[in-house]
DNA sequence: CTAAAATAGTTTACTAGGAAACTATTTAAC
DNA sequence: GTTAAATAGTTTCCTAGTAAACTATTTTAG
């Protein structure tokens, strides 16, 4: 079974992917923060106001999945859709009032747990990792 | 946005994941099957007639996703269950006779793909990578 | 100026995954 | 031997992702 547990790092890394999101779920649980979730927020911490082409651009993801991810978020008042352009088809996303104290705690929760969640390789392992990941993921992504 | 782009590798995993994920499903979509039911005909093929509880293990998922994974494979006809242990709660997997002739054809393209896909690395990188995401993996599975 | 094309966002249909509750069966305890 | 516990598999509910079809607007071409 060469083929499936020695030469396929395409499932190594769909594993490994699978095992921190399940990770940081189980973690971030307490306060009913997905991963995707928890990310929407971080960016949103720093482009507040932005508007979901845009969104959906910077967190590299399809226009539809975003649209139920801020329904969910809209739900649980954690994010307000605003039209205010010229261009009435257009939303801006605003984090509500009462999530914003909680981004700090939030992000510093995250940090650590991706902290934790990868202390088994030092800093240098973790750089080339990093490297490695970030020229399979733009030759990936000029091939789609 | 130092913190999302720069220091986040399990968000790049999750990227590379779906990258790899996404293309192999465009290219094998002439033929309708996604990523996870070539993975799961590949087990079968080393391990025809494994049980349910035995298969979800080897493909390290859970009972649940893997028996809805079945009930498609078993509407389009590609793998049957039967009950035949002296227990009667126990199900063995089999590779339909009508699929068997596809699994090498199929095997070749995975792979053709798999090589495609991760030619922008090296050799000597792609084993470097390996080496790395298999002690993160292993990590991860001990802290689940 | 009006019709066609492009754009922003939504909805729907599909695959996939985890968690928990459930059924049927088997094993263990008493 | 009967009841309780464990086990194999299924079902249900949730999040998340892609693709494609859709609505409502805005822009562009003629």
């Amino acid at each position: 079974m060469k083929e499936v547990f020695e030469e396929n790092i395409g499932l190594l890394i769909h594993d490994v992917g699978r095992l921190l999101r399940v990770l940081y779920d189980r973690q971030m649980a307490s306060i009913g923060l997905t991963r995707s979730q928890w990310l929407l927020l971080t960016y949103l911490f720093f482009k507040d106001g932005i508007n979901q082409k845009e969104l959906a651009s910077l967190m590299d993801m399809e226009k539809a999945p975003l649209s139920r991810l801020l329904d969910r978020m809209e739900i649980k008042g954690w994010i307000i859709r605003r039209t205010e352009s010229q261009d009435r088809r257009v939303k801006n996303i605003y984090l509500s009032e009462t999530v914003k104290p909680l981004i700090k705690s939030i992000r510093e929760k995250a940090a650590k747990y991706r902290k934790d969640s990868l202390s088994i390789l030092s800093d240098k392992e973790l750089n080339k990792l990093k490297d490695l990941l970030q020229i399979l993921k733009n030759d990936l992504t000029s091939k789609l």
